[in-house]
DNA sequence: TGCGGATATGCAGGCGTTTCGATGCTGCTG
DNA sequence: CAGCAGCATCGAAACGCCTGCATATCCGCA
């Protein structure tokens, strides 16, 4: 329900170059891009990305990050409902991994249009 | 001084993907992102670089944000010190302009290193 | 079924941010 | 040289965010 970046990605949100952008899309992105600005999250997507399975559950990354459970949870919360992780829950444990390729559609909605039609044009 | 990007790209950061991201180099990084996480931002990004000679100025820009002359001088100072814009005073005017390459930068940071030799490897 | 461990949620304190109006500064221009 | 236009800075108000403690919820196990 969450994962703002479907919302980005599926109705083709102008990428930060080319026509200016429109304000629905700019708060869209600076939705996600929020989501991405903090040096806790950052970590813990840094963290669960070099997992063993790419996978980790919160009590894994509570002692890395120096940061209590609850504060754990609530970043991995945030980070879900942009698109930027997803979680299985097996037996006790929350197990989470990144979506595939969450971040990089986010930097290509930075980058400008290098060589990639991004246009509609037909 | 301000630029917070230089000290990024120079002393090579970690760009989020392989080991796990240390905790300087998270808050360096978040520090950016913070900068670029506001759809006020984005589109003073979007505007100036799609303005006639990819510049503008302060009272360009006003009108089509639809905020106050003090709060785009604000932006625009938190963009500039993050080493996503550049000023150059004109007379009475002050043009900003994208530093280059910035944005870009931000974009492969978040990346994995797809093809990139991105490692370090000799 | 009752206990214990792994997560999630509620609540609150402290801090940062976004925005404005008022004001100060600077450099044209009449 | 006065006045004005363009910007930056200041001070303040409203709002949001990060974090922890306390508590609720869920699941496996004895």
């Amino acid at each position: 329900m969450g994962t703002a970046l479907a919302e980005m990605t599926m109705p083709q949100i102008s990428p930060l170059a080319g026509e200016p952008i429109e304000r629905a899309d700019a708060e869209r992105l600076a939705g996600v891009l929020k989501a991405l600005a903090d040096p806790a999250r950052l970590r813990l997507l840094s963290l669960i990305q070099s997992a063993p399975e790419g996978e980790a559950c919160v009590c894994d990354l509570t002692a890395p990050l120096g940061l209590s459970q609850p504060t754990v949870s609530h970043h991995l919360r945030i980070l879900t409902e942009a698109g930027l992780l997803e979680r299985e829950k097996r037996g006790v444990w929350a197990y989470y991994r990144l979506v595939p390729t969450a971040i990089a559609t986010i930097a290509d909605l930075l980058t400008p249009p290098r060589k990639r039609a991004t246009k509609k044009a037909r």
